[in-house]
DNA sequence: TATATCGTTGTTTTT
DNA sequence: CAACGATATA
């Protein structure tokens, strides 16, 4: 009697396949997680391989605990021995070991969105970059795209394509060497460091033979990066297990490569196949609703998922007159819903983007309904419990100079830009990091009342430096918030500083859950803290069974399933967004979305939209209904109130983008290229071309923004679609 | 060097 | 709208 009688034939298909290579086709709600625990619970209990060779990938810290704790229900303590990580945590254990093969220390720090945007900033001064085009944000955005694609600086130098890249290069070259200097590794070098170690003999020699079978879930949100590492693992054996559903592949935006999961039998020709298109989650007229959207993508290779389960509610779509009319309908369906005996927790609001959760956010707090809003601003983002986090990242690195220079003038201490790059200056002459030149001082000829005050600085982190191999976590929170007297420094900070101070004692009530857990049984090392802060994902504390209605984006709503779900803000420009319009496979990336979206729901699905709502502040008229609203099947939904039928008279909206109309499509008998048109561009990907400049010039829109192209070079780089 | 005030700018989506 | 940066003034 084996473990696998608890699976479906085809589950139980790809869970007896143990050698070679397996793609499984996992469509939502098919029982994913159960076959590929199952599968694991086999090799174990019944194959008598040792759970030290397995590796499970998955993409976050709540789905490799719940494929953890699945698996250990399955076969005991020996779960514990299964390597079960994420990609970036994976990497990140081995960069530690191997740092210095890279030219790093072991310990050190992880750089979020912010702290690059900091330090580009800072290049991007030092450099004299004039551009105004050229924000911070922006090009640790092409940054992080380069990273993502391989691209070492080098690379980038080469192509000199036009000022702008030329920038962008000399950029990205200062950067990677701040970061070598500053011991520091942002996201995407997590990977990329993990992918050259791999290079390396004697690590891939070790890797491949500790592990010998390799699973990976969410397969077809892997980027470039993350499918060379895996490829190298697992080249050895070609144990290789990949799950995934190219139809729910939502983070192109991010690097992902949906090619990764539709290639794969491609590049292992011996590859078992097996489809999982049961469903065990939703029911028909929800299934059906989300299979009628999915069909329409080219990128679907076309399942037939199924379910045993009833028809079912239709679809309740729901016409608001503005946003605060649609929170209102929400509000009262869950009110309802709770007086019949239903709980909060039953309830999910999904949406596409982050600022959508405010006028529900409102609402509840309103009606005292409880909530809980995952992702935005995350916890460990906000100011103040940034601060606190930057001092303990100086203490575990001191070459930390982007956490340094944030906390140097925090509290104020009258140390300002002239001072700072004094002590650069000194710093530099002598060969020594930032850190150890506000040590010696009294070398730099500043004034002495400044010099006290960084002196008085240094020895205080200098102090806890000393100590903190032996302290715990908490014990330096608590130094560094007397040493610096923070909370007296936060009354005085601003009208909100009562949040602020809660804020930060949460910090400290957060430290001492992990101290505690059984993993870190009352010691966490500054450094192990740092790194749990620095690798969160927005739903890894989501709890399933505190009674709160839950809200988040579409997003971050992927591999979670809930009993009733409300898809709010159903409107054309905010989703599928209005930066989405302009190609093809943008518009099939947000279809997907919605399709993720659609497939959360197990009983029941409320779509909604509003006619008039706020952006940026100004009020944003006569929106359209989406788009994806009229591919889904008229026999799966029941519109509950007729949207009155507006005018169309498409007006250009304030912000956001505007869209091509039909004016611009004026043709210039000269160019080749007409206005309107679509091109690839084999760097920028697909764009349309927006206006032929006195047939000299194209400007086209691809997705990272607008381009010109001279006629000439558009002739050579350009295809027509 | 700190603070006040004004103007600009942006918002997809995230490990 | 709100967060951030640039500029002026103490």
């Amino acid at each position: 009697m084996s473990i696998l009688n608890g699976l479906n034939s085809e589950q139980r298909k790809a869970a007896e396949k143990i050698d070679g290579p397996l793609l499984i086709l996992a469509g939502a709600g098919s029982g994913k997680t159960r076959t590929v625990t199952y599968r694991i619970a086999h090799m174990v209990l019944e194959k008598g391989i040792s759970p030290y060779k397995i590796l499970a990938v998955t993409f976050t810290n709540k789905a490799a605990k719940e494929m953890r704790e699945r698996v250990e229900n399955l076969i005991g303590l020996e779960a514990k021995k299964v390597m079960v990580s994420t990609f970036h945590s994976f990497g990140v254990r081995l960069l530690r070991v191997y740092a210095a093969k890279l030219g790093y220390d072991a310990n050190f720090n992880i750089y979020d969105a912010d702290d690059q945007k900091k330090l580009v900033g800072r290049l991007m001064k030092e450099l004299v970059v004039t551009n105004k085009q050229l924000t911070p944000a922006s090009v640790v955005s092409k940054i992080s795209k380069y990273k993502e694609d391989g691209d070492e600086p080098s690379d980038v130098a080469k192509e000199v394509y036009n000022a702008d890249t030329r920038v962008v290069a000399a950029v990205y070259e200062k950067y990677a060497q701040e970061l070598i200097k500053n011991n520091a590794m942002d996201f995407a070098d997590l990977l990329l460091n993990t992918n050259k170690l791999l290079d390396d003999p004697e690590v891939l020699e070790k890797i491949q033979g500790r592990y010998e079978y390799v699973m990976v879930d969410e397969y077809q949100d892997t980027n470039n990066i993350q499918y060379q590492i895996i490829t190298k693992i697992a080249k050895k054996h070609k144990n290789i297990c990949v799950v995934g559903d190219e139809d729910q592949s939502i983070y192109g935006f991010r690097g992902a490569n949906i090619r990764n999961i539709l290639d794969f039998e491609k590049e292992y020709k011996d590859a078992m196949v097996v489809k999982l298109e049961q469903n065990y989650r939703s029911t028909q007229n929800i299934l059906g609703a989300a299979n009628s959207i999915i069909k329409l993508n080219t990128t679907s290779r076309g399942k037939n998922l199924w379910t045993e389960k009833e028809k079912g509610h239709l679809i309740e779509i729901f016409s608001a007159s503005d946003g605060r009319a649609e929170a209102d309908y929400i509000l009262q369906e869950i009110i309802k819903g709770k007086n019949n005996g239903r709980s909060y927790k039953d309830y999910t609001v999904l949406y596409r983007t982050n600022a959508q959760s405010r006028v529900f956010e409102e609402a509840f707090l309103r009606h005292r309904i409880s909530y809980k809003i995952f992702g935005g601003m995350q916890f460990y983002q906000r100011v103040e419990v940034k601060d606190i986090l930057s001092y303990m990242r100086v203490i575990n690195n001191p070459k930390d100079t982007v956490s340094l220079f944030r906390i140097i003038n925090v509290p104020k201490r009258k140390i300002g830009a002239k001072t700072i790059e004094k002590i650069r200056d000194f710093a530099d002459e002598n060969e020594i990091i930032f850190f150890e030149a506000m040590g010696r001082i009294e070398e730099t000829g500043l004034g002495s009342a400044v010099k006290v005050t960084v002196l008085r600085l240094y020895e205080m982190l200098k102090n806890i430096m000393e100590e903190s191999q032996f302290l715990t976590a908490s014990e330096i929170y608590d130094m560094i918030l007397e040493g610096t007297n923070y909370m007296n420094y936060l009354t005085s900070y601003d009208e909100k500083f009562e949040a602020r101070m809660d804020n930060v004692r949460e910090l400290r009530t957060s430290i001492q859950e992990m101290e505690d857990s059984e993993q870190y049984e009352g010691f966490i090392s500054v450094g192990e803290f740092l790194e749990q802060t620095a690798l969160v994902a927005a739903t890894d504390d989501l709890e399933e069974d505190t009674d709160y209605v839950k809200l988040m984006t579409i997003h971050n709503s992927k591999g979670l399933e809930f009993p009733i779900v409300f898809l709010v803000g159903m409107e054309d420009e905010l989703f599928p967004s209005a930066k989405a319009d302009f190609s093809d496979d943008d518009l099939e990336e947000e279809r997907r979305l919605c399709y993720v979206a659609i497939t959360r729901a197990e009983e029941k699905l409320h779509i909604s939209h509003a006619s008039e709502r706020m952006v940026y502040g100004r009020i944003s008229y006569m929106r359209d209904p989406s788009r994806f609203l009229k591919e889904i099947d008229d026999r799966y939904v029941d519109y509950i109130n007729k949207a009155k039928v507006t005018p169309k008279k498409k007006e250009s909206k304030l912000g956001g983008l505007n869209l091509i109309t039909k004016a611009d499509f004026k043709v210039d008998e000269k160019s080749p290229f007409k206005i309107g048109e679509k091109v690839t561009h084999k760097k920028f990907g697909t764009g349309i071309i927006k206006d032929v400049e006195a047939g000299k010039r194209l400007v086209i829109r691809f997705r990272d923004g607008d381009k010109k192209l001279p006629l000439v070079l558009a002739e050579k780089f350009l295809v027509k679609e």
